[in-house]
DNA sequence: ACAATATTCCAAAGACTATTGGAGGTTCGG
DNA sequence: CCGAACCTCCAATAGTCTTTGGAATATTGT
């Protein structure tokens, strides 16, 4: 028998061979905007559908990803909402850490500074005045903690429900870190219906990292 | 030139990859005690020097650890307090998904009811009453949050720092989290020296988690 | 039962990774 | 400046991972 420990670490070491390759990282952060077949995984990464499906098989058997068939297809998910958040602090770290990823990150991104973010000073202080703050993760991480009184449109069904959201008010969009590209997309298509919107600076992390109140504490 | 989004991926691999190994996994949980010299890592982990080195290399490479040269030696440690917690956060994640993970804990642990531990709440009502609690993480991780009136005295410090301790008084001991073993080490080590001492149910994630206070908010 | 659609399996190629044992560097004390 | 201690580099090996293209399988609707 291998050791115990051998094998404890084995497992462990499962979930980063999980995240140590660009396109699981990638399918990872299409799956953190909600369920998705392996047809439209492939479709946003440009990958193969066959390759698709060996690194969803990975990423399923780091526990990481699960699978349910619907019809003809098979649709993948998260496994649980503490993995955007892990695969959202790992960025973090890389962005931090790694030089060569923030000037990347940079050339990739732009300035963040163009869309004119909200400090999370300034919208602490403008909680109470009645700004629209607007939650676009998938439910179950909204329900996992979230900025009292925001209203949650996950990003895949923004342009559906936009009626939703008020013209003329300043809407404040936010959801994981910096690197969670959603409420950035979310402001440029908010902007382009003429709605008045900019980014938070930041993630749900990082607020409550700055002493700012959610509803719930952090699973 | 590689577009600048492959290499913004490219660089979060780096840290999946940095944990995709069983052997630097290890390598991190003894560094997340403090500073280290590659020999005594080595000796550790009962790995070779050679192999040793170049891992840490690795781990250097992916920003998760920094060497200094100390005479003869080259000393290792962690870059950043986040390391412990993104590694901790992964480790959680692993035992809560992977059941054979789970099944391999309790082989090797053995079951954690052993030793008492003492529960999130109960720690909590008694805070008040002048039981002794005792943080046994490096002191930089103690600095990013603590239990309030907590005591820190690392792991690697303690048997030479048992005289702080009070005989005759519950003592409450605690790390960063069920797969720290740091806390259970130190209780062990405080009952063979005569102190009454439990381990705390979980670390400072599930105590925050939980709703209960710390000096300072998450980094 | 058949065709159409969506997914998974398979084999093969090429690229990386981990580990070993030994050679080569660096630093310090005498 | 020599020897000891410690660490890193190197080459070789065995093993693993990624991606491709095509074959096989599952499900649905006709």
């Amino acid at each position: 028998m291998t050791s115990a420990k051998a094998q404890v670490y084995e497992g462990f070491a499962r979930i980063g061979k999980a995240l140590s390759n660009p396109s699981r990282l990638e399918l990872l952060d299409v799956l953190a905007q909600g369920e998705r077949s392996v047809e439209e995984l492939a479709a946003a990464t440009g990958m193969r559908t066959s390759n698709t499906s060996a690194q969803l098989k990975e990423l399923t058997r780091a526990g990481l990803a699960v699978s349910r068939r619907s019809g003809t297809r098979v649709r993948y998910r998260l496994a649980d909402p503490r993995v955007a958040v892990l695969v959202e602090d790992a960025k973090r770290l890389a962005h931090a850490r790694l030089p060569d990823v923030r000037q990347a990150a940079r050339d990739w991104l732009g300035d963040p500074a163009a869309l004119e973010p909200v400090t999370r000073d300034e919208l602490a202080a403008r909680l109470a005045d009645g700004v629209v703050v607007l939650d676009v993760r998938p439910p179950a991480e909204y329900a996992g903690g979230h900025i009292p009184g925001a209203l949650n449109i996950p990003a895949d069904r923004l342009a559906d429900r936009l009626t939703e959201l008020p013209h003329g008010t300043d809407i404040v969009a936010y959801c994981r870190g910096r690197f969670c590209l959603m409420s950035l997309d979310a402001v440029r298509l908010l902007r382009a219906r003429g709605h008045r919107a900019r980014p938070l600076d930041g993630g749900i992390p990082e607020w409550r990292a700055a002493g700012h109140p959610t509803t719930v504490p952090a699973p």
